[in-house]
RNA sequence: GCGGAAGUAGCUCAGUUGGUAGAGCAUCAGCUUCCCAAGCUGAGGGUCGCGAGUUCGAGUCUCGUUUUCCGCUCCA
């Protein structure tokens, strides 16, 4: 099967089968906004369940906490998001290109520079050793009027910025002549600016409203409580914070499903270390974290690390954990040694102190950070992609047949059992009931009595139910039921006071943090 | 945001030169059935994405709009 229709087959598929509807669908949607449906939020939920409990359950020195979407509009500006996520963009309207503007400007900046050098080596060969660069620098006539030009477009380049005034960085790049690299032409597009940071008001008066942002990620609301959370936890460098919640990014461009949204959940973690030490952790959680994902037995080939090259301006390591979802390898994870940026914006941007004393070292310092930052809905997606699959199977009588079936991991399947009556009569249908009370309080049970017992088990099979429990009249004589399994689609026959057990044994997370330990 | 393509039942899709909307699967009810869908009978479900325009008449033609997909672009 061709891998676009493969991914075009996982979009309907979870769609027919509840487990991600398009936003407002009866409003025509919402651009690249999803909703989870009845199976999408058990899913979710067990997801979700076992990042947290592989992070607080596992290690004692990480813990949780939940901080608000809302936060104070600062942070933005500490974390650098406010200038980041501002970037003006400007578009070639024979190229179809789009270029950030600061960017088209400041390789202009770089090429008036690139002459002043090029004067500069010619008079270098030309002059030998006697060469004296200063004098060269404030005498020579060509440099001086390229060192002029370079400082009055640098000047008012720099005010253009900080005053965030779009028409004259257009004027500028007309001024300057700059042209698009592939039309070759200076037919330009204003210039624009793409906020990615959702905003709203704080306050119902309109002069006292506090422009406010939805946070575009968890990772502040846990620097900003590192300290409340140590010292109330009497938490011990290293040690980590770990948090569930939405984010929000107002991308230019939202697609591929729910792999790209506006909204969308983030599971991150941020582990303090001792400055110095970082670089360790960072292989440790590299290390811890792809085996969390391989433990899931989707095959280990399907994953691989992409070391990142270009490093943010916080950074001093950077790896994406990547699925080879149906259209190619995409980031899942991220793994990151963010210094002590964060800490160290905070502490500058609010004035208060935040450093840690370490009683071992007996000095005080910022800590480093260590993040891993996993979105939710990728995993999700990274999920289905993994469990879909489309099985060719030959009957009894040799007849040809397929089913659809999701091989989730059974910790995480968002109905843990069908139990249904072969038949429905001769007290089959009550009996199965009596068994569906029995279990209820420990799983996620449907019980279906309609239709072929051949197409009930389809049913479970394509919204990816491990197990299914079959009454039969035998079960009336001796309380003996079968058991059928997704995987194999083998059955077999145990008393009813046994279910309990070997279904808890099956969906317990425990199967999947051993391979963990290991 | 630009360019291209598409949007008809829950899903996949058909619908002729413009003449009152169909199939398969799914769903529901009943029958049948002692273990792997496609047996039988019946039923429900669509203002053809939305809004205008042309026309006696628009699912079909035109324009706008919205959503999705592909390419470009962007991606802390």
């Amino acid at each position: 099967m061709a891998q676009e229709d493969l991914f075009k087959k996982l979009v309907a598929h979870c769609k027919e089968y509840g487990y991600v509807f398009p936003s407002s669908e009866i409003y025509d949607g919402l651009g690249a906004v999803y909703d989870y449906g009845q199976n999408g939020v058990e899913l979710k939920n067990n997801i979700k369940k076992y990042w947290w409990d592989s992070m607080v359950l596992l290690n004692e020195n990480v813990v949780g906490i939940d901080s608000a979407i809302f936060m104070h509009p600062t942070i933005w500006k500490a974390s650098g998001h406010v200038d980041a996520f501002n970037d003006p963009l400007i578009d070639n309207k024979d190229s179809k290109k789009r270029y950030r503007a600061d960017v088209l400007i400041e390789e202009q900046l770089a090429k008036i520079e690139a002459k002043v050098d090029k004067e500069i080596e010619k008079a270098r060969g030309r002059f030998g050793a006697s060469f004296d660069e200063t004098q060269f620098r404030a005498t020579n006539a060509r440099v001086l009027e390229n060192q002029a030009k370079w400082d009055e477009l640098h000047d008012r380049f720099s005010k253009a910025l900080n005053d965030s005034d779009f028409a004259e960085l257009k004027k500028i790049i007309e001024d300057q002549e700059i042209v698009c690299p592939i039309s070759g032409t200076r037919n330009w597009t204003e210039v624009r600016q793409f906020n990615l940071m959702f905003s709203t008001e704080m306050g119902s008066t309109a002069d006292g409203a506090l422009k406010i942002y939805l946070r575009p990620e968890t990772a502040q609301g846990i620097f900003v409580n590192y300290l409340n959370v140590q010292k109330t936890g009497r938490m011990k460098i290293p040690f980590g914070i770990a948090q569930i919640g939405k984010a929000f990014r107002n991308e230019i461009v939202a697609r591929q499903f729910i792999f790209r949204m506006r909204e969308f959940e983030q599971m991150e973690m941020q582990f303090f270390v001792r400055p110095g030490s970082e670089l360790q952790w960072f292989e440790k959680w590299k290390e811890t974290r792809i085996k969390w994902h391989r433990a899931l037995g989707f095959g280990d080939d399907n994953y691989r690390f992409h070391v990142h090259e270009k490093l943010a301006h916080y950074a001093n390591a950077a790896v994406d954990i990547e699925y080879k979802f149906p259209f190619g390898f995409k980031e899942v994870e991220g793994i990151h040694s963010r210094t002590d940026y964060d800490l160290s914006q905070h502490q500058k941007f609010s004035g208060k102190k935040i450093t840690y004393f370490d009683p071992d070292l007996n000095e005080s310092y910022t800590p480093f950070v260590v993040e891993t930052s996993i979105g939710l809905d990728r995993m999700f997606l990274q999920v289905i992609s993994a469990s879909y699959s489309e099985e060719e199977l030959t009957g009894a009588d040799g007849k040809k047949d397929t089913r659809v079936v999701l091989r989730l991991p059974a910790a995480l399947a968002p109905v843990k059992l069908a139990v249904m009556p072969l038949i429905k009569k001769d007290g089959l249908p009550e009996k199965a009931r009596e068994i569906v009370d029995s279990l209820k309080f420990d799983f996620t049970c449907q019980y279906d009595e309609k239709d072929s017992i051949g197409k009930r088990y389809r049913r479970q099979d394509a919204i990816g139910t491990p197990f299914c429990v079959t009454i039969d009249h035998q079960t009336i004589e001796d309380n003996s039921v079968t058991i059928r399994y997704r995987d194999t689609m083998n059955q077999e026959r145990v008393d009813i006071s046994k279910l309990q057990e070997i279904i808890s044994r099956e969906i317990s997370y425990k199967k999947l943090f051993e391979k963990l330990m290991c």
